[in-house]
DNA sequence: CTTCGTGCAAAATTTTTGCACGAAG
DNA sequence: CTTCGTGCAAAAATTTTGCACGAAG
């Protein structure tokens, strides 16, 4: 957690670059994403921010989330009930694994990505229900257009 | 597509079995999944159905799907936006790729699952923007309670 | 100063629920 | 007949948007 606050310094750059206010609430949103662990929601940032900033409007933390989204400093874990998480730590694509219980996730080892849920079960004490492999780009024929 | 048929009338055991009444909108919001190869959205189902039957309600393609998923029938592929869509040819978990442009959905070769995104794109002709590998599972914590 | 971000409220979307009528068995 | 499913409408839940004030640069 040394260079957490050099990640948190190299963000603020990359938004002072875009032009970006750098506000209390940005920072706020910002920490508590590098300080998770638990691949929070949207609703868990805003409580959280709302700790230090009791103001702080849902609003808010929807366009601050968007606008990290977009610079890819945080990664969206989409659930397929809506209730979307984030990763702040590693923005890019890694497995997870999910508990159905208690919705807890857990960053797996990528190199188990060539490996079978199986392989994954043994590993990791999971009885693995269903998975998702999703690969996202643009189709040749778009490519084209 | 010669035993779509059969996997209709097993299907339809299958709700008798659970004394699920047979009725005409079931019937035709299963028919929708099982000629389509483009992965649905629930709203693009209830479009389907209503060609035949107009009277059909949102509803009742929404509670259909529910239980369509219950007894895992069909495959629900989340989605960020919360705009699910969905698979009722291959109800079992397996890789997709999705065009971020057009929003197509494919089935991707499921030996694939053991190579890297780059293969995936050298093989499909996408170029690959990301990509999610979820598995769903119960943790060893919880396993124990 | 000037522009952008915030926060509030309203709006827009999407999904769920309650209930009475009609249909399935 | 009896129970369950449908369809309508209302409700709930979630995300987006508009706008005026206040803050950042």
């Amino acid at each position: 957690m040394a260079n957490m606050q050099e990640r948190l310094d190299d963000i603020i750059a990359k938004l002072r670059l875009r032009e970006c206010r750098i506000t209390p609430q940005r920072i706020a949103i910002l920490k508590t994403f590098l300080h998770s662990e638990e691949h929070p929601s949207i609703e868990q940032v805003h409580e959280q921010v709302k700790v230090h900033f009791p103001t702080t409007s849902l609003a808010t933390v929807y366009k601050t989330v968007t606008l990290l989204k977009e610079i890819g400093e945080i990664l969206e874990i989409g659930f397929a009930d809506g209730r979307n998480r984030y990763d702040g730590n590693r923005p890019h694509p890694h497995p997870h694994l999910i508990c159905t219980r208690c919705k807890a996730i857990v960053d797996s080892d990528p190199s188990l990505l060539g490996e079978m849920a199986a392989e994954v079960e043994r590993v990791s004490g999971y009885r693995i229900e269903s998975h998702q492999l999703q690969f996202f780009g643009v189709c040749p024929a778009c490519q084209r257009s």
